[in-house]
DNA sequence: GTTAAATATGTCAAATTTGATATAAATTGA
DNA sequence: TCAATTTATATCAAATTTGACATATTTAAC
């Protein structure tokens, strides 16, 4: 969501030179949010590659859909840490692969 | 979502005596998703606290409202990861301190 | 190269989450 | 006690996320 609103922000200003000033323009908060987001999401796919499940095999085990899944892998902006974080413990990721994450 | 339903179901069943049988019936995944979310909504109402900020200041400095953040500190169910990490890293929680909540 | 399986991308209605607002209840300090 | 501050609870329209679906693209095996 805040990083919703820059996207938007951004979208309004149409991708337009000289306004540099407002472009990427993120917040600790914010960098760290997507960074961890990012992480989770590639650890994701690799996780489920090691485990020789296809998205869609995958999907069935979260109740969701391949198209879904592979927006989580995508680091896809909306996609809950909810979700990708069900995800992980679905396929039963050790705690410390998660703490190396943690920003 | 996976413990809305669940929630959902239960209102439905109205708190009836009678059917212990779908009551509580959490996976694992379910229950370690919840666990981590009440962890991190008490680890956020002790540490605004111990940085003397109320509900209003810290809804401020977030951008949301107070009643939201009582919500959060409240462990409702309707409030997401996203909102707890986002919240916790404006705290400049330490790593360690989230490590410690991770299932 | 062809085929089949897997993955990526786009769209959408339904469901959920959001900040805001109002107001009740609890806590604090005199 | 009591007034002021803080926190809890309820409601709601707007925004976001969801699974599902269609379809395009990539990958793998032959």
């Amino acid at each position: 969501m805040m990083d919703k609103k820059k996207q938007k922000k951004l979208e309004a200003a149409g991708w337009k030179v000289g306004n540099a000033e407002d472009f990427l323009e993120l917040t600790q908060v914010e960098s760290d949010y997507i960074s961890l987001k990012i992480a989770l999401s590639k650890h994701l796919k690799t996780r489920r590659q090691s485990l020789r499940l296809t998205q869609k095999d995958f999907a069935g085990m979260i109740q969701s859909s391949q198209s879904r899944v592979a927006k989580m892998e995508a680091g896809d902006p909306g996609v809950t840490l909810d979700l990708l974080v069900k995800s992980l413990l679905t396929l039963k990721t050790p705690k410390e692969d998660i703490e190396k994450m943690l920003p």
